[in-house]
DNA sequence: CTTCTTCATTAG
DNA sequence: ATCGCTAATGAAGAAG
């Protein structure tokens, strides 16, 4: 039994057959077709959801109901505008436009001008109502065209703009001189910033400044403009001025070139920078002790300044703070330890056994060392494993590139009427670029002694089962192919050459090549497939330089011509260009044009197209491939070609493959391909760009006990939360697929720690709340690990995903502006569903005793506060909807259901704006919480037995761990609704159902009867309870349910959140209960947790905040209802003021910190 | 019928 | 030795 058998294999082992298979490029799945392609529709995909729903609400000002003011709220402005003025605020307050150029201002400007002259004011208001809904449209249109002509300027020439700008400062007679500040400077920016990279671009250029789209080499840049850095720009960019945004922005400001290194990056730090330090370390380790002393130096200056930091301004840099806190914290534990490479096992340490312990510090010594395995069990596998996997580089890059060319959109004439009036009348000109085998050709280049066209060639790690990742065509010839093994290669070619992998310089070909792209400015869009090649609208430009004489075909030769020369000139790499009609085509043309060739594939094209074998085509793969071969079972043939499936009727192929796949077979099969290869607009509806986050290794993994596992889980989180944070998102889903070694697959596959044949076992836990905390990630994983239930010792392949993602930003943003009354429309933002939302927050509050790791979890659980579980967004007013024009209401529709959102008034989650019932209202929005088991959702029914159960029993072996903190509880009487329990995290569910238990003991009594029987049950659950630890869990007592659990950040945010709306309907927090916070703050404060503290207060603060504002704003609160909940604020401010304020600021005077509460 | 989840497939 | 990643798509099935 060997690797030859698995599927995997077979399909690399095809690569005789596929040796002319290499030019399948982007799948087609990858530029989804848009079939909407106006700009209201992609204007309505860059709004967030509440500036979606704004939107809407502000399409009928007059409808416009008190609760639903969000947009003068945001704004904080009621002044009367003109009505498309009021659009134009409207844009700016969202401070997103379609495509991300940030000239808001000067559009706003324009458009006021033009539309609403001077003096107009008064007269155009009583148009009002007319324009209601269809101004903003119209308004949209101009701004829309203005914009389009802009861009393209700027795509041509920096300097055109500034010259226009200049023109259009003069007609404004706007005579203030413009500085140039930036004189000498020449700015890059690196990822997502605030103020945008387009608008940096605008700022810069206009104060003469140079601004760099990408980086060709770091030198080029003086300085490098970033707000947040990955781990891996940060070591690369670690010699260069990093700015912070704000650097550009206060310059202008003042009117002056500031000096950067007040504004360095290093003064934020955050986990990436965090990361940063450790890798230097690492790096250090290995290369240079100065850097890595230097480094360590910032690192504990920067410390210094987290904890003396007063001014930190809790309420807008909440994730910052969090982060911080993370930085902190692992950081301080850090310090003691003499070997600095334990960092990444802190909390291991902690748990684990010192002989694991002094046998991983065994295993510490250099990743170089001959006489060790570097396996997953290695500290530093994943470092080491990620920093030489090809493909994980080339995951990296590419989605590197796609969120590159989402914040600049090259893509300027796109919707101008002359080319739009042009490309319908003509067919497009899609050009494919790609390196010629540009691992192999790049690598070559360090070695000046090799001759790439003479030797056959291949790079590789270079062992017998390694990967050949790209060979030259000399190599080729002889039968190798991309994928294969060295072994098999050596065999085809026994002189064959076998040269290193250098990641460095592909990207510096890369860079180099995309830049060009992107300067030269001739084509429509650039969509990039890969770091070696893009995909390239050319349509415009070989139109316009095609005339009588000098025929398309001839335009379009020589644009490929230029192209090809210019890359080689530039790289002395040799592309090649595929050409044609639409994108399939043109990668079909490709092949044929390699290597170093082009083809232009314009006419005879099913004569071409029925010899192509249908692998070939994009997005078909060997599974197809298999299928379609069964279906020709009349020939034995080995390669079935494209004209074999003009046999196939649509139905039919429809029937076999399904429905999508069955049409787009029909359709290429007669050459056509509606793919678009403008990068999907809807990708640029925010940072996310992506629908998950995945974190995969499938090498190297080999454990021996669980410890190990979980400790290599942990890094898996941390990884998943770098990448979370560099992207600035948040994912409430998370799946863990598992590897295991199939039954007949020998212990040791033939490739050296590779994975055999194996079994996958998926599982899936919502979180609830969106995450990026690797503390919680980490748990969870270990939750999924043990639900999956397979031995360690056969685990092969680890995958960790992160789906349902959300912008931090766009939280945190909610979580400032939004008042808690809108919370009614929240069930389906937050991705929960089904209303259970309630017992989410509530079931966590029931969860049963976890003892165990209460240390270690307080370390690990510290999660980002942006995490928050309170999404909370305007509701649309449905009156408002009805009335809006039946077109733009489609379109709206159309936006709403694709976020999933409510986009009628009568479905799903029940939004009764028009009962106008305050205290239906009320209800919805402070739900009363008196009786505990409504917050359970609890079916009492006779049940059968809960899934689970049949996960647990389905997997290959029941282990029963000891040291497992979850333990399944099998005897239920009473079940809980499994649509529920399915919505919890998993490490929640086992406990949820154990809990079950408890409640039916300890029924409901009174108060402190029930608080007593509680502390008893504990005591005699588990002796380890220590007398603190009841006091900080019997905190969150007073709300009806207990909570026995050593809580995550965000639990407790929760129980807080739900405390203060239980208060409400009682008569303000009882003292007991203030007491008992107060004392888990002093654990906290005891613990050093200052940070926590301080959000605690924090999120006591502003959700009273929302409180005060929901009862000043609600006009249906009878008086007495209105004194009654404003004393109760009251209450809750003296407390909030005196009790616990005292014992912050006790500690801090206590450690001569400086505060500012 | 719609929507969500899970899983396999695909690309480089 | 050896670095077998990762995000998207769509089909099938489950849930409603
Ligand atoms: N199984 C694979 C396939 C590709 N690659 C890497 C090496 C290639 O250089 C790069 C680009 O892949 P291509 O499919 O474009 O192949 P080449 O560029 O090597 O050759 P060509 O484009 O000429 O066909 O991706 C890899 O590591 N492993």
């Amino acid at each position: 039994m060997d690797d030859g058998l698995t599927i995997r294999d077979t399909s690399l082992a095809q690569g005789d057959e596929d040796k002319d298979d290499r030019q399948r490029r982007a799948s087609g799945c990858e530029i989804a077709a848009r079939e909407h392609t106006g700009e209201y529709p992609s204007y309505l995909k860059s709004l967030d959801d509440s500036q979606l729903i704004s939107h809407i609400n502000s399409l009928s000002q007059d409808r416009h109901s008190p609760l639903a003011v969000p947009r003068s709220s945001v704004k904080g402005t009621s002044t009367p505008l003109p009505p498309n003025k009021k659009f134009v605020e409207s844009f700016k307050s969202t401070s997103t436009d379609p495509f991300d150029d940030g000239l808001d201002e000067v559009i706003a400007d324009l458009a006021s001008k033009n539309t609403a002259p001077v003096g107009l004011d008064s007269e155009s208001s009583s148009e009002d109502e007319s324009f209601g809904h269809v101004g903003p449209l119209h308004d949209f249109g101009d701004y829309g065209t203005y914009f389009q002509n802009k861009s393209r300027k700027q795509q041509q020439s920096d300097q055109a703009f500034v010259k226009w700008d200049d023109e259009r400062r003069k007609l404004q007679h706007d005579t203030s001189p413009r500085k140039k500040i930036f004189d000498g400077c020449t700015i890059f920016v690196n990822g997502h910033t605030n103020p945008s990279m387009s608008e940096i671009h605008r700022l810069v250029i206009l104060h003469g400044g140079v601004f760099l789209s990408f980086l060709h080499n770091k030198g080029a840049a003086t300085h490098i403009v970033c707000d947040r850095l990955t781990p891996r720009k940060r070591i690369a960019f670690r010699n260069y001025k990093v700015v912070k945004a704000k650097w550009i922005t206060d310059c202008i400001a003042k009117n002056q070139l500031l000096n950067w290194f007040d504004y360095r990056l290093i003064d934020d730090v955050d986990y990436g920078q965090k990361r940063l330090g450790f890798d230097k370390v690492d790096e250090a380790d290995l290369d240079n002790d100065d850097q890595m002393i230097a480094e360590q130096t910032i690192a504990e200056q920067t410390i210094a300044d987290q904890i003396t930091n007063s001014d930190v301004n809790q309420s807008t840099k909440n994730q910052q703070d969090e982060d911080d806190v993370d930085d902190v914290e692992e950081l301080e534990n850090d310090l003691p330890l003499t070997q600095p490479e334990s960092e990444a096992e802190e909390e291991k340490q902690k748990s684990q056994s010192r002989i694991e312990f002094f046998e991983n510090l065994n295993q510490l010594r250099d990743v170089k060392d001959p006489n060790i395995i570097l396996d997953a069990k290695h500290p530093k596998f994943l470092q080491h494993f990620f920093a030489n996997s090809r493909l994980h580089h080339l995951s990296t890059w590419k989605t590197d590139l796609r969120t590159r060319f989402l914040r600049r959109i090259v893509d300027s004439s796109k919707l101008s009427v002359s080319t739009l009036l042009k490309t319908q009348l003509h067919e497009k000109v899609i050009m494919h670029v790609d390196f010629d085998c540009f691992f192999a050709t790049a690598s070559c280049l360090n070695h000046p002694n090799l001759d790439i066209n003479k030797d056959p060639i291949a790079v590789t790690h270079g062992g017998r089962t390694s990967d050949v990742a790209s060979c030259n065509y000399i190599a080729r010839n002889h039968g190798i192919s991309n994928g294969m093994w060295l072994s098999r290669a050596q065999r085809l070619c026994p002189n064959l050459i076998t040269i290193d992998y250098d990641f460095d310089s592909y990207e510096k070909f890369s860079n180099l090549f995309y830049n060009y792209l992107i300067s030269s400015g001739k084509f429509d869009s650039i969509f990039p497939v890969l770091i070696d090649e893009a995909l390239l609208d050319a349509t415009s430009y070989c139109l316009s330089n095609s005339t009588e004489s000098h025929t398309l075909v001839d335009s379009v030769y020589d644009l490929i011509n230029e192209i090809r020369s210019k890359i080689y000139q530039l790289t002395n790499c040799s592309v090649s260009i595929g050409a044609s009609k639409n994108v399939l085509l043109a990668k079909l043309a490709i092949r044929k044009a390699k290597p170093n060739g082009q083809f232009y594939l314009h006419d005879k094209v099913h004569e071409f197209l029925k010899l192509v074998p249908v692998k070939n085509l994009p997005g078909i793969g060997h599974s197809i491939k298999e299928k379609i071969m069964n279906e020709l079972k009349n020939s034995s043939k080995s390669e079935p070609l494209v004209q074999d499936l003009l046999t196939f009727s649509k139905q039919k192929l429809m029937h076999i493959f399904g429905d999508k796949t069955g049409t787009k077979l029909f359709n290429y099969a007669r050459g056509k391909d509606d793919t678009s290869i403008k990068i999907d607009l809807d990708n640029s509806e925010s940072v996310l760009g992506r629908k998950s986050v995945s974190v995969d290794v499938n090498f190297g993994i080999r454990f021996d006990t669980v410890t190990q596992l979980e400790t290599f889980l942990i890094d898996l989180s941390k990884e998943l939360y770098s990448r979370l944070v560099g992207l600035g998102i948040c994912g409430s889903s998370l799946t863990l697929r598992l590897a295991k070694r199939a039954d007949n697959a020998p212990v040791e596959p033939e490739k050296y720690l590779g994975m055999g044949v194996c079994d996958y076992f998926n599982k899936t836990s919502r979180l609830g709340v969106p995450t990026n905390d690797w503390g919680i990630i980490g748990n969870e994983l270990k939750a999924l690990y043990r639900m999956l239930n397979i031995p360690v010792k056969e685990l092969r392949g680890i995958a960790v995903t992160m789906s349902k993602l959300k912008d931090v930003a766009m939280l945190k943003k909610d979580r400032q502006m939004r008042l808690p009354f809108s919370a009614i429309g929240k069930n389906d933002d937050m991705d929960i569903g089904k209303n259970n939302d309630m017992n989410i927050s509530n079931v966590v509050e029931a969860s049963p005793i976890k003892a165990v790791k209460h240390i270690s979890s307080t370390i690990q659980a510290q999660p980002a506060t942006h995490s928050i579980d309170r999404l909370t967004y305007d509701t649309i007013d449905w009156e408002v909807f009805k009335e809006i024009p039946e077109d733009i209401k489609r379109e709206l529709k159309r936006e709403l259901s694709r976020r999933g959102m409510q986009n009628s008034p009568i479905k799903k989650s029940p939004v009764k704006r028009e009962a106008a019932n305050s205290k239906v209202f009320l209800q919805q929005l402070l739900p009363t919480q008196d009786n505990g088991s409504v917050k359970y959702a609890r079916v009492v029914h006779p049940s059968k037995s809960p899934t689970k159960k049949r996960k647990v029993s389905k997997s290959p072996l029941p282990i029963k761990k000891e040291s497992s903190p979850v333990k399944y509880v099998t005897d239920l009487s009473t079940s809980y609704d499994e649509s529920v329990l399915n919505e919890l995290p998993s490490s929640v569910k086992a406990e949820v159902l154990k809990d079950l238990q408890y409640k039916r003991k300890v029924k409901r009594m009174n108060l402190a009867l029930t608080r007593e029987s509680i502390k008893n049950e504990e005591l005699t659950v588990t002796n380890k309870i220590t007398q603190s630890w009841v006091n900080q869990q019997t905190v969150f007592l007073q709300p009806p349910l207990f909570l026995n659990q050593q809580f995550s950040y965000n639990e407790i945010v929760a129980k807080i959140k739900g405390w203060i709306q239980m208060t409400f309907n009682q008569q303000g927090p009882h003292a007991d209960d203030i007491g008992f916070f107060r004392n888990y703050l002093a654990e906290l404060l005891y613990q050093h947790n200052l940070n926590r503290c301080l959000n605690l207060m924090n999120v006591l603060q502003t959700e009273l905040d929302c409180h005060s504002r929901v009862i000043s704003m609600n006009k249906h609160f009878t008086p007495e209802e209105r004194e009654f909940k404003t004393a109760c604020i009251n209450d809750w401010k003296a407390y909030l003021a005196n009790d616990l304020k005292n014992v912050i600021l006790q500690y801090c005077i206590k450690n001569s910190i400086e505060i500012d509460i």
